[in-house]
DNA sequence: ACTGGCACTCGTTACAGTCGAGTGCCAGCG
DNA sequence: CGCTGGCACTCGACTGTAACGAGTGCCAGT
């Protein structure tokens, strides 16, 4: 059986309704509350309809309806109405990104504005190494067998590494190395790189093969290894705004999840196209997250995507504020990217 | 009215229990648990003293006693006996630690460690730079008019900052500069410093004087404006473990402090003496802390200390298992760093 | 196809009663 | 004088009952 015009609206009324006010939405309040031009038998024959269709269900017997995550996917795919930020809200915004200093600052500034925009938890990811190009490489002699690279890419990121070579090397062979790693990697995307580093290797003069090496391969391991992502958090606090029940009785298994990193990386999900994407409650690939819903989208300079960034939230969240919130966002910080 | 040792020892016993058990502990129970040789009633007698000195209270009439901040304190300084750390523990800490690469990776390690050993928030400010010299600085210039300055201190820590030039400057320049700065700074203390970046500006050739100015403010307020100081934290799950009452009923103001990074400092308490300190509740500066207790301590390598590290908890926590952790965390990665 | 009416369900709230842990006090004992 | 056993008392926790009401499903009527 397909749904109809009214039900839709309907449902669309019960989301709306349980999102603020947080509890089950009854269908004498819904026609009290929306004109949707029917009595509330109506509308009870509707809900029926729409339980067994699998978009909301009810707590208890004598309870009002509740949204399932079903009903939240049809309302966020097909319902919504875009919800266009308000100018103050814009001005937040570009006021708040706009005395950004340097990349830190940025990603700071950006993740603190999410988590308030939209009251919940905000990730952000710095721009991804992968998808960065070589600025500059640095090499510090710290002690005659030990050295520390720098590595400068363009979207300001700085990633440095403690090196321990096999043996001591004199000054000018470090100036030496310095030169020809960057005269062949600047410029270089960084997921191009690992054969130009191994070429590297072949290349060079074999006195000092050896700590070129061991260079090469602490290098292939901060370049290609991705899980020297990083990442920011903010809005922890958020999670107590609400009644416990959003996230089914305890925080704990959310903020066990909020501190790993790897699960935030796989949360954010590929930084593919720059599409928005929103996984909703049991869509969630992570299990301490299924009552949970999360917004998230690329974001980057022009049309390219350099790393993501999303808001995490309950299942009752209000979609299309949070949904403008995230694009706004990203557009921005993506537009101060470019102007790095 | 002095308190006798008897009594001390009932104050002694009730924190114990109700550290155990999370629940008021009545007279009877106390004398069935420990052997205190005396009968309940005479324990009733004891414990309406220490209540009317303030070190215990009742929750409400029919209830057992629950120590009061007082309470707490007096325990740590005088009553507390010194729990030394299981081999397994050592040999934990110690293994946890010795595969750290570089300093992120020490500070991390550490205050996941923490976390994990006392159950509870743990908080690792990263060394700080006032405490730290110099081991290099590097100018990489980004464009015409654009800088990134990079500092390596002698604890590992990397710092970063892009400098906005006046003018185009070109690459000989920066190098002069680059050299200058470093016959100047390496292996000065950071917090020496300020005047003798002062004194550079008034050496330089004037060609340069504009930017070598610029260079000097930027550098100033990396190296002196401690808000550049950076922190760790790990564990925040275990705010949920035990009843919400630890907290009095909601994470939201201890979440709020934790996230900014202002209010943890002055938590981890000035990095003076490395003598260990314990903030038990209302002693407390911070408002939203009130209800938490707070074990913190300096370390570094040998006697000098150059950060400070500790955890968080409810005020009902284990003391001398987590003086006994910190204590011994704080002195590895103080060895660990003297190594580097 | 929609509506009004009605019986029914069931969670919530209020209230009364019981239970028991724990207390304070006191008289008695060594 | 300090300790102890005994006892009356308090008060929260728990249990059971009853009334309430929001909300439902169903059905007959328009």
């Amino acid at each position: 059986m397909s749904l109809d015009e009214r039900k839709l609206d309907v449902l669309r009324a019960i989301v709306e309704d349980y999102v603020a006010t947080q509890e089950p939405v009854g269908s004498k309040a819904l026609v009290e509350r929306h004109n949707l031009g029917v009595s509330p038998a109506t509308v009870r024959n509707d809900m029926a309809v729409l339980e067994e269709e699998g978009y909301i269900r009810q707590p208890h017997t004598s309870a009002g309806r509740v949204p399932t995550d079903l009903g939240y996917r049809l309302f966020v795919d097909r319902l919504s109405r875009i919800k266009p930020l308000s100018p103050a809200e814009r001005r937040a915004i570009e006021r708040f990104l706009a005395g950004a200093l340097d990349l830190d600052d940025v990603v700071h500034r950006t993740v603190r504005l999410l988590a308030q925009l939209t009251r919940q938890v905000a990730v952000v990811q710095y721009p991804s190494l992968a998808r960065s190009s070589v600025r500059h490489l640095e090499l510090v002699p710290i002690s005659t067998t030990r050295l520390m690279l720098v590595m400068i890419v363009d979207t300001g990121r700085v990633e440095q590494r403690l090196v321990e070579l096999p043996g001591p090397v004199p000054d000018e062979a470090v100036s030496d190395l310095r030169r020809m790693v960057n005269e062949k990697l600047v410029g270089k995307r960084l997921s191009d790189t690992p054969p130009l580093v191994q070429a590297l290797v072949d290349e060079v003069a074999p006195d000092i093969r050896g700590t070129m090496a061991t260079l090469a391969s602490v290098l292939l391991e901060t370049l290609v290894e991705r899980h020297e992502e990083r990442i920011a958090l903010a809005g922890r606090a958020n999670l107590t705004r609400g009644s416990l029940l959003d996230f089914q009785g305890s925080l704990r298994p959310i903020l066990e999840a909020l501190e790993e990193e790897v699960i935030l990386l796989k949360l954010l999900g590929e930084v593919d196209a720059s599409t928005l994407r929103v996984r909703i409650g049991d869509e969630n690939e992570i299990d301490n997250l299924r009552s949970t819903s999360v917004v998230s989208t690329g974001y980057g300079p022009g049309v390219t995507i350099v790393g993501s960034l999303g808001v995490l939230g309950p299942t009752r969240m209000d979609y299309p504020g949070t949904i403008a919130t995230v694009r706004a966002v990203a557009r921005y910080v993506g537009e101060l990217l470019g102007n790095n």
